[in-house]
DNA sequence: CCTCGATATATCGGAGCGATATATCGACCA
DNA sequence: TGGTCGATATATCGCTCCGATATATCGAGG
């Protein structure tokens, strides 16, 4: 979902790829490392489609201007010197309304993805731009897929496979427990912000605890 | 790096195409989603490379097997009826002995997958054929990619980005060094097994503690 | 006998990656 | 003045892998 991550980022501000390529990297961090083999493809993809465009090249998005006054300076001259198109003149894209809704609809679409942890990583860090209903179907959704994992995941027998491969399981199982409490931990949060702010001391904590019967997975 | 799947689990003994896909589900659980549209193409890669061969059909991998001596019962059932080949009949493969060795190159491979945690947890279920020292050289360059990620996510700056990204990050961070942990038992474990369980000769508490100090946001 | 679900092999289009090519820009230095 | 070097920037190539789908067979049950 090279897509979502693009447009997320140009909902903010109009970025050119190399630009684009880095903040998705501290975005995201090592999780998503993007590659030019598909951004620049998808940039065009994205474009053909309507959802982005292209505007004026090196108006926008200079990483971090070392001096204000410079600004004004390289304005100027392009304004005065038409600014030849080289074969790295930056070409900075803007996003569309078609590519605002597709937006939403990637944010919200329920693909297989709610058990993918790139992707929800992805949404998470764009879920700014949903409302709050469909923020919290979001996060709803990604705690059943872990709830299920979870629940799956116990099930299996335990005596299978050597020391390395049960270790292994026994870690997986415990990262998958904690996602699922760090999920519960936003929903309440999330819940924090609907209800009001002046309470000083919020609710005492429900039972997203670690049970250590059944989880709620009540799916299957 | 299906090519050090399929090798790993040939390894133990021939297997078909469906088995594969099913063994490999159960082993890795719903980390490697693999996927025929990978697995036959690198079947036919592997076997003209000469890194596996096709054997009888039907003499092997029936899901559980449990006797040894099915060579031969199975070899003269084919003898006795010649066993028409269709569509679906089951092409198992063995492991050659250039096979085997490329499974202990992959296994080895310093590739950047030190940082791919789905590449290390392959490695971690098929490094029991590894000897002992290959086998700790590849935790300890696990961690050290994991305690370099652990200490970049700490060095950078905890104020970016919405509430969503900053949480995403913390648990991030959470997840790197719990996962760190983890490996460094595994490490410890893995010195147990050298020395004599009454001699604590050499390493007696080996300093694999992330960062005791500045510590503080971890829950109790 | 006939349908249905599990078994099994296989291909297709597309997404993403890693490596690489190419070109430009700015800074520092001789 | 020129000269190199590293960061910036766009772009493509070949590959691996995935999800969906097609096709065929087999065994069990009605």
């Amino acid at each position: 979902m090279l897509e979502l991550a693009i447009l997320g980022l140009l909902k903010e501000q109009p970025l050119h790829g190399y630009e684009l390529k880095k903040r998705l990297g501290e975005t995201l961090g090592s999780l998503w490392g993007i590659s030019y083999g598909s951004l620049y493809p998808a940039l065009r993809r994205l474009e053909h489609d309507g959802a982005i465009e292209s505007v004026a090249p090196d108006s926008v998005a200079a990483p971090m201007p070392a001096t204000g006054s410079l600004d004004g300076d390289l304005a100027a001259a392009r304004l005065r010197r038409p600014a030849k198109v080289t074969r790295r003149t930056r070409k900075a894209y803007r996003l569309t309304e078609r590519g605002d809704a597709r937006l939403s609809q990637l944010l919200l679409d329920d693909d297989v993805s709610g058990d993918d942890e790139r992707t929800f990583a992805l949404k998470l860090a764009f879920c700014r731009h949903l409302d709050a209903d469909s923020r919290l179907e979001l996060l709803q959704r990604r705690r059943a897929a872990l709830a299920d994992r979870l629940a799956r995941a116990r099930r299996t027998t335990p005596g299978r496979g050597d020391r390395y491969t049960r270790s292994l399981f026994e870690h997986r199982t415990d990262s998958t427990q904690r996602d699922l409490e760090w999920v519960d931990a936003l929903i309440v949060a999330e819940g924090l912000d609907d209800a009001d702010p002046n309470s000083p001391s919020h609710q005492a904590s429900p039972s997203y605890q670690a049970s250590p019967h059944q989880e709620g997975a009540t799916a299957s």
